[in-house]
DNA sequence: GCATCAACTGAGAATGATTCTCATGTTCGT
DNA sequence: ACGAACATGAGAATCATTCTCAGTTGATGC
């Protein structure tokens, strides 16, 4: 439970800056590309290893698509859940208490300890639900 | 709504056959080397390939893990959700009818139409958490 | 039984996201 | 400024999954 020292580099400045005041979901992939064609000087590991760290420490949210990808998000700290369209990557804040205390007994009823649990919703949002589809 | 025509070949049934009573969810690839191992003549692309046409049409179950790997286990019909031992990857199918109708109603709430869900519970079940960890 | 043809198969190549390697560049305490 | 420890990044490696496409096989009609 002790997080490692972490330096001060230009590079998670950089990942860190782009993440603030964005309210959508991106992949390592789109935040490399993003830096890069912004003038940043980074490699995409650097992004991948970055990101993950915050992760980890629980300083930015991760989220993995149907397709497995991996996407990050600067959110409000503590844990919560995402509604998400899936056209537009418009992404709600969600609290599911209740699910929370679902999930918890549930999985004790059953004796289960060392409990995780994964729960995201996507829909389409407003927006998206008018113009055809 | 029509599911394509499927022929009775050889290797849908063993892999149908292979994932009768098992409790547990494996990968393609496990199935592919316990089929393999067994004296079937399969081939890895046909395993995928069946397991995601099965899954597809509802008559297994698939799951991603935290690794972003695909599992597949047969399961009863019908929409439910599932609690995965992480360690012995035992597996109990739970309904959830209260986070169902939370989905919904905050789906709703925000304005989401169209709104699809994943919840997935994992933790250790009580046979392995005795065991040291 | 035999011809026919579309669906199925599978070995291996291709894909694509993520991770690893390790020589080089930075940070930070002194 | 100096040095040790940490961070970086280009490219290789990994790994699950998908694609390719020539050869096989199931279903059907005769
Ligand atoms: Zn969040
Ligand atoms: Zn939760
Ligand atoms: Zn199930
Ligand atoms: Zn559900």
């Amino acid at each position: 439970m002790s997080e490692r020292p972490r330096r001060v580099t230009r590079q998670q400045q950089a990942i860190t800056a782009a993440l603030q005041g964005r309210d959508d979901f991106r992949s390592a992939q789109e935040l490399h590309a993003q830096l890069r064609s912004g003038g940043a000087t980074i490699g995409l590991a650097t992004v991948y290893r970055t990101l993950q760290a915050l992760a980890d420490e629980g300083l930015i949210d991760m989220l993995r698509t149907e397709g497995g990808e991996s996407l990050y998000r600067a959110c409000s700290r503590g844990h919560h859940h995402h509604l998400v369209c899936r056209t537009c990557g418009r992404t709600v804040e969600v609290e599911a208490d209740d699910a929370e205390r679902w999930a918890i007994r549930t999985a004790t009823a059953y004796g289960f300890t060392d409990v995780e649990h994964t729960l995201e919703i996507f829909g389409r949002c407003a927006s998206c639900s008018g113009s055809g589809g």
